[in-house]
DNA sequence: CTGAAAGCGCTTACAG
DNA sequence: CTGAAAGCGCTTACAG
C-alpha cells in the first residue's frame, strides 16, 4: 500500500539521516542511542547530517519497536485539587532527566476513572501513579501483576507497601498538642471522607493527642467533610448548630480550614481571637489567608517526586522501597491563645 | 530477529484476536475501527474474541500506522498555577468523548520549555495548545505551519488570531467602576508583568475606567507585580512605605489580591472596612477567603473547553475560529462603601 | 564496527 | 465483504 495520507507534511524519518550520511538507518540509529561503537567518521557524518535535516526521532515508534513506552502512567480525579496540583509538580521534576516522561490521564467516578486507565494501558505505560480515586482494589491488584503501582491518597488492600502516606497521625498530634499548649481544650475536628486513609489516620491523631493530655474526646465536635471548602464551611455551621462551645478547629487539610474561617467570619467570630484554627497539606495559597494559616505540612513536591523515583528504580531491577514522610507543624497567625470566654 | 525482552508480559495483539475469531487480522481491525462493513457473523466472532481475551489496541501502533498521532501537545510552565489548572480541567473536558487525548508537558523557562517541546514534537503531537510561557514567538510561528496552535495567556507576534483572550479591559473597566459606584476614588491598581498582554489590557481597563468617570489616574498608584501572592504583598507594602493614600485596591489576579489582603492585614486594616480589594479569575478559592473576593470572573474552564474544541475543528478541515469570552464581575465580600476618613 | 533483515503491532490500499 | 501484503519509523539480533 501507499503510505496513508498525513496531515502533516512528511517528517524526516532515520532513512532521510541515513542516505545524507551515507551509513544504514542501523548505524544512525546507533549512533543515536549511544548502543554500539561506531567508527568516529560516520559518527560524526550522521550527527551532522540529525542537525541538517532537524532530524527528530519518532518516539511512536521507537516505542514501539523496543516493546517498551517509557512513559509513567499518572491517574487522577483531576489535577485542579491543589495537593495533587503539588504532587503532580514532584513527579515532573521526578521525571526531569529521566528517560521517562508522564502521561496523565484523569477521570472522575468509577466510569471515568476506568476510561482513563484505559488510555494509559492501551498507551501501555510502564508504570503507574495513582492518585486517590475510584478504582477498585481488586482491579489495581491485578495491574500490579503486570507493572509497578503505586497509590497515593488511598490504600489497596493487599498492597499496603504500594501505598504511600505522609506520617498522618503525628502530624495530627502535633497539631493537637499545639492546640493545648496554647490552652484550647475544647478543640473541634473536621475529617475527610471516612473512608479516606489519610482522613482516618489524621482523627485518630486528633484523638491520640487529646486523650494523652487526659482530655476527654467528645464525639459531637468531630465532624465529617469531604476535603473540600464547602464541607469545611458545612461543618462549622453544623456545630454551631447544634450549640456546641469549641475555642479551636484541627481541619483535615487546608481547603476544609478555609471553609471553616469563612464559616466563622460570616458569625462574627474571629481567627484567632475567638476561635483559632488549624489545617493540614501547607498549600501555597495557606500562607496568604488573612490570617495565614497554621498547618501541618505535607512535603507534596517531595512526595511526587519520591513516587517516581521509587518506580523508576524498580523499573531499573532494583527493589520497590518507599520512604516514609514526615509532616512539620507551620505555625502561623491562625492560631493564638484561647478566648477566655471559650475556655 | 527475536522478539526483544520485554519488561511486562507478552500482550494480547491483534493476530491472537485474528486466529481466536478464525478471521484475518485486516477484519479485526475493522471491526474494531468500524470502517468497512463486516459480515455479522464475524463480526460477532471478532467481539467474542477481543472480549474473551481482554484486547486492548496499542495505540502506539495504531499512531505509527496512522500516521497521527491524536494527540493535543498541552505545553505549560507548570500545571500547578490555579488559573492554569484550571484552565486544563477545561482542556480535559473539551477532549473527553473525542478521539483525542492531551499530552502535558511542562518546563519553566527557555530551555526546560523547550525540552518539553521536544518531548511533545517527538511524540508527533497533532495540535498544540501554549500556556504563557517562554517559547520566542519565532518559534512558535514556525510551529503553526505544521501544525494547529494555540495560545492562552501570551501573545504571538504575528499570530494575533491563535491568542486566546478574555476581554480584559471590559473586565477591568467593569472592576473600577463597582469600586467607583462605592465611593472609592483613590483606587491602587498591581498589575502583572509589564510585558504580559493580559496585564496590559487590565491595566488599560482600570485607567479607562477611571478616566471615564473624571477620576485622574495616579501612576504612583499603579505598582507592577508577577501575579503571584508574595508580589500583591510587596506591592501593598510599597504603596505603604510611600505614604500613598488608597481606600481600594484592584490586583490584576487573585493570587495577587491574596497577597495584598494579607499586607493590610499585617497592618491592621480590615478588609472592606478600611480597604476594599477586587481581584481577577474567580479561581475556585476566592469564595472562601475571609472575607471572600470581589473578583472578576474568567470562564477558565470553558475557555480550555473552547480551545480544544477550536484545534479539533481545524483538525477536521473546518476554520480556526476562537469565541471571545466575556468576564463577570462577581460581587463578594471583600469590597465596600469608602470610609470616610480614606476618601 | 556495520549493513541487511526481521520484527514491533497496527492500518489500509489492492485485488479479489 | 475479506485476506495477503505493504508500510508506518524505528531497534536489534545476526552474520559478517
Amino acid at each position: 500500500m501507499r503510505r496513508p495520507k498525513r496531515s502533516q507534511q512528511p517528517s524526516v524519518t532515520i532513512r532521510d539521516v541515513a542516505q545524507r550520511a551515507g551509513v544504514s538507518p542501523s548505524t544512525v540509529s546507533r549512533v543515536l542511542n549511544d548502543s554500539t561503537p561506531v567508527a568516529a567518521d560516520k559518527h560524526a557524518a550522521v550527527l551532522a547530517a540529525v542537525r541538517a535535516l532537524g532530524y527528530r526521532p519518532n518516539v511512536l515508534a521507537q516505542e514501539l519497536a523496543r516493546g517498551r513506552s517509557r512513559a509513567i502512567g499518572v491517574l487522577a480525579p483531576g489535577l485542579s485539587i491543589p495537593f495533587w496540583s503539588q504532587l503532580v509538580r514532584g513527579v515532573e521534576q521526578g521525571l526531569r532527566d529521566s528517560e521517562y516522561y508522564p502521561l496523565f490521564a484523569s477521570g472522575e467516578g468509577i466510569s471515568e476513572a476506568t476510561q482513563a486507565l484505559d488510555l494509559l494501558l492501551s498507551h501501555r505505560v510502564d508504570a503507574l501513579i495513582v492518585l486517590g480515586g475510584d478504582l477498585a482494589d481488586d482491579d489495581l491488584r491485578r495491574l500490579a501483576e503486570r507493572m509497578p503501582i503505586l497509590a497515593v491518597g488511598r490504600s489497596i488492600a493487599g498492597l499496603e507497601a504500594r501505598s504511600m502516606h505522609v506520617e498522618n497521625r503525628e502530624g495530627a498530634r502535633e497539631a493537637v498538642r499545639h492546640l493545648l499548649g496554647l490552652g484550647h481544650m475544647r478543640i473541634a475536628h473536621i475529617t475527610g471522607m471516612a473512608w479516606h486513609p489519610d482522613a482516618v489516620a489524621r482523627r485518630e491523631g486528633y484523638e491520640q493527642g487529646l486523650r494523652e493530655a487526659g482530655v476527654a474526646v467528645d464525639a459531637r465536635l468531630n465532624v465529617e467533610g469531604s476535603f473540600d471548602e464547602r464541607s469545611g464551611l458545612v461543618a462549622i455551621e453544623t456545630l454551631i448548630a447544634r450549640s456546641l462551645r469549641f475555642s479551636a478547629v484541627f481541619a483535615g487539610n487546608d481547603q476544609m480550614a478555609y471553609g471553616a474561617g469563612l464559616a466563622l467570619f460570616r458569625r462574627g467570630l474571629r481567627v484567632p481571637d475567638d476561635v483559632s484554627i488549624v489545617g493540614f497539606d501547607d498549600q501555597p495559597a495557606a500562607a496568604y489567608t488573612w490570617p495565614p494559616l497554621t498547618t501541618v505540612r505535607q512535603p507534596a513536591v517531595k512526595m511526587g517526586d519520591a513516587a517516581v523515583k521509587a518506580l523508576l528504580n524498580q523499573l531499573r531491577g532494583a527493589a520497590f522501597q518507599l520512604p516514609s514522610f514526615a509532616t512539620e507543624l507551620v505555625v502561623r497567625e491562625s492560631t493564638g491563645p484561647v478566648a477566655p470566654e471559650r475556655r
